[in-house]
RNA sequence: GGGGCCGUAGGGUAGCCUGGUUAUCCUCCCGGCUUUGGGAGCCGGUGACCCGAGUUCAAAUCUCGGCGGCCCCA
């Protein structure tokens, strides 16, 4: 039995470990294991993700050590990230010379290969992604899949172009790339302009993707940096023009991380445990022979008929013979959110008929054995996302409303969700919104979802009256 | 950054204050019988005092340190 999902909190980390996803029990903080069925999950997520990369990026893999020496040449970059670095600092019993960081991401690393890979205009773009861990000594409460010591599943992409407007292009192309994602994972997001204090250390500017939560609470699960050429001038990363003279790059790097997987679990599971998208379930389809005495061989030789059918179609498919009661075994793999059940009893075994039922519905109904076709199942997951879908959307909607009064919006991000009010670009009017408030401001809206109702995307600033932005303001992970 | 609480089988717990028998109960797990259309029942079984030091005739229990976890405030 699971906590129910409105007490949010207890709810993730039960249904984390019920649903064997992870084994929290590793003894150093913020340090998870990653389960099989919880791994399985990760790889046909990731595997979405590598598939929408590999379009136009290549693949490459670069070191988890960085000497001291590069990850402190970007000033800003060095600062947002030094009092969170693991460092190595022996080799045996002997103190280094120079210290190693554990990555906190990976610019320092591969920035200096991207200046001896880069000689001319012709190398450019240049588009590399890797998919590692990577640590960061959090210092605030940990948690598996949202904060922890050891990111195990970064996606980080790294490009560099010619040019401030070529680069900027690659942030609109990252967004698109983003969002196909999330789509496909049936989870919705807002897209925010991160304001000047929150930026990724060293970037011009940061575009996030942020998910609510079902506390409200928002999770950020993709960034988008647009670096300018900060770090091409820190790490001498220049081109020769085909003019023939010199130029230093400009680039931009993004990142998921398992973060993708905690939105996923969260925005679609229920009280009884997740429910996963067809696509990424590791289960897609669980066959329950309902067995009676005398009556076994029949129901046995349908359900088999039927697995091998499914297998057949390339289905991940399970047929569930073990020992318990049928009653035991829907609520089994209904925690682990297998989207179709079948079964199959001795009425079926008469009939040769099916009954179905899926994971985000209640009701059951009869098919014909020759009925279930691959058509027909991909229709049942397509419609089965649509519905995902929209009850995402229906909770996200709810969730978000406009004020004009500080006090109705500190209330509003306490008990339900995003506010969103028009905001200057002043730091004072930002610090004085997130102190009133109680939360933290995510950013200038970069655009309205077409889920979501028209708001004014100017108006005046709720702290000192002057040219605000629609912008968001919400408690966050 | 500041403060508080906690650590007993795989999970959840009683016992600790007031040191002393074979460490309680539920669940999970294993074996058997029986049962199977929404978490069955009966019988039997395996399995634990976080680590280290100290006090003591004797430590799950008291003291100190370490490691780990939870909560509140900033």
């Amino acid at each position: 039995m699971l906590p129910p999902k409105q007490n949010f909190s207890e709810w993730f980390h039960e249904v984390i470990q019920q649903a064997e996803i992870m084994d929290i029990r590793y003894p150093v903080k913020g340090l998870y294991v990653w389960r099989p069925f919880g791994f399985k999950i990760r790889q046909l997520v990731y595997s979405k993700l590598r598939e929408l990369l590999d379009r136009d990026h290549d693949e490459v893999y670069f070191p988890t050590l960085i000497p001291e020496t590069e990850l402190g040449k970007e000033g800003e970059h060095i600062k947002g990230f030094e009092d969170e670095v693991f460092w190595v600092t022996h080799g045996g019993l002997e103190p280094l010379d120079v210290k190693l960081a554990l990555r906190p991401t990976s610019e320092t690393a591969m920035y200096p290969i991207f200046k001896l890979w880069i000689r001319s205009h012709a190398d450019l773009p240049l588009k590399v992604y890797q998919i590692v861990n990577t640590f960061r000594y959090e210092t605030k409460h940990t948690r598996p899949l949202i904060r922890l010591r050891e990111i195990t599943s970064f996606k980080e992409a790294h490009t560099a172009h010619r040019n401030y407007e070529e680069a900027e292009q690659q942030v609109r192309e990252a967004v698109k790339l983003y969002k196909e994602f999330y789509d496909f994972l049936a989870v919705p997001y807002l897209v925010f302009r991160r304001p000047d204090w929150d930026k990724f250390p060293g970037a011009d500017y940061t575009i996030a993707f942020d998910t609510i939560m079902p506390d409200g609470r928002t999770l950020q699960i993709g960034t988008v940096h647009h670096l300018a050429d900060n770090f091409a001038k820190t790490f001498d990363i220049k081109y020769e023009t085909p003019k023939g003279d010199h130029a230093y790059v400009h680039q931009t790097c993004y990142g998921i991380s398992e973060r993708c997987i905690a939105a996923l679990i969260s925005i679609h599971g229920d009280d009884l445990g997740l429910i996963l998208p067809f696509e990424v379930a590791p289960i897609q389809i669980v066959i329950i022979p309902i067995l009676y005495k005398g009556k076994e061989e029949k129901v046995i030789g349908l359900s088999k008929n039927l697995f091998e059918r499914l297998k057949g179609f390339g289905y991940r498919v399970l047929l569930d013979d073990s020992d318990e009661r049928p009653g035991a075994k829907y609520y089994k793999w209904e925690l682990k959110g297998v989207p179709m059940r079948f079964e199959v009893g001795p009425k079926e075994a008469e009939s040769g008929k099916v009954v179905v039922s899926f994971r985000d519905e209640k009701k059951k109904f009869e098919v014909d054995f020759d009925e279930i076709t691959k058509e027909k199942i991909e229709e049942w997951a397509k419609n089965l996302k649509e519905r995902l879908k929209n009850k995402a959307i229906e909770s996200a909607k709810s969730k978000i409303k406009f004020f004009d009064s500080l006090e109705e919006l500190a209330d509003w991000i306490e008990k339900r969700g995003v506010g969103l009010i028009h905001l200057c670009n002043s730091t004072e009017c930002g610090e004085e919104v997130e102190e009133k408030a109680k939360g933290s401001v995510l950013g200038r809206l970069e655009e309205i979802p077409e889920w979501l109702e028209e708001f004014e995307p100017k108006g005046a600033c709720i702290v000192c009256g002057g040219e605000g932005y629609l912008t968001g303001v919400a408690r966050t992970y």
